[in-house]
DNA sequence: TGCAATTGGTTACAAGTGAAACTATAACGT
DNA sequence: ACGTTATAGTTTCACTTGTAACCAATTGCA
């Protein structure tokens, strides 16, 4: 008594499903510009993500690094050794708990910073370009509903 | 001679660029499914992508699944041989070219299918009931021109 | 003061992943 | 028909990643 047997079960149609669609996109375009970078500096792309962070603020700890960054603390800790292992962030301790680390971007880690992130830029705009000033507009909107917590 | 030197190095504001955001978000979505059946059914977000592809596409070989997926043939390799030893996929060898498989849901992955689909989609309806009508179908036709290869 | 609970960060171990090598079959060109 | 090339799929190895355990410094509070 089972007639279009596929039917009754009523499969998810991937390329209609949101998160579906969501990740593709998301790691074609991640993807595209992570390429760029990790062969050229030997940088992945959780290093980058740090990096960026510490650009944006600098003297900071590994736990503010994690709190604002989405990234969980061990991939952190890993990624900042690295970091300054090659020479590209400065640690140093803060003054009234050992505990904590003080983070910023060294010399080095400023000059690869200074080539990536227009690189990274550019990326961005390749992308919106596909979309017009009122799509774009839409989308921040609409990407801010659904990241609000 | 350099008064904010921060600025000097225009550091990206990742809580303002698209890659970041659209990967914070994929992420969350994908994740918060996955928690779900990855605990009940101890399938991994690999199998169950593969589940959800021999659901609409019945007997195809892992090559199609591949092709359909944006996945890596190794990890669809070894999702289907964990499916197939879970007794969830039924693996068959095809007329004709003994190197392709035919790959199919077995009795015991169609129901496990019928149990996560629909939560799946309640985790999509969730998502999208932050938005309104209009701005649903904006994203839409949004992802639509940015998925367009 | 002293000791349990918390926090910042690292380490250890298991599991997952990707690139390249490999096996088996099929297709192609002569 | 026969050797070359291409394809489907698996295996191996090195690397990455996540979870949980861990250490050290700090806080809370009895």
């Amino acid at each position: 008594m089972t007639l279009e047997p596929v039917a009754a079960h009523a499969p998810l149609e991937l390329e209609h499903f949101l998160p579906y669609r969501l990740s593709i996109l998301s790691n074609t375009v991640s993807q595209s510009i992570a390429t760029e970078y990790q062969d050229r500096f030997e940088l992945s792309m959780t290093e980058w993500r740090v990096m960026t962070i510490l650009a944006r603020f600098p003297e900071i700890s590994a736990r503010e690094v994690v709190d604002r960054s989405a990234m969980d603390k061990v991939a952190v800790s890993r990624a900042v050794a690295r970091l300054v292992d090659a020479g590209r962030v400065d640690r140093g301790i803060h003054d009234g708990d050992k505990r904590r680390s003080v983070l910023k971007l060294s010399e080095a880690g400023w000059a690869i910073h200074d080539e990536v992130a227009p690189l990274a830029r550019a990326h961005e705009r390749e992308l919106l370009a596909r979309l017009d000033e009122g799509e774009q507009a839409q989308l921040n909107s609409i990407l801010d509903k659904l990241l609000a917590l």
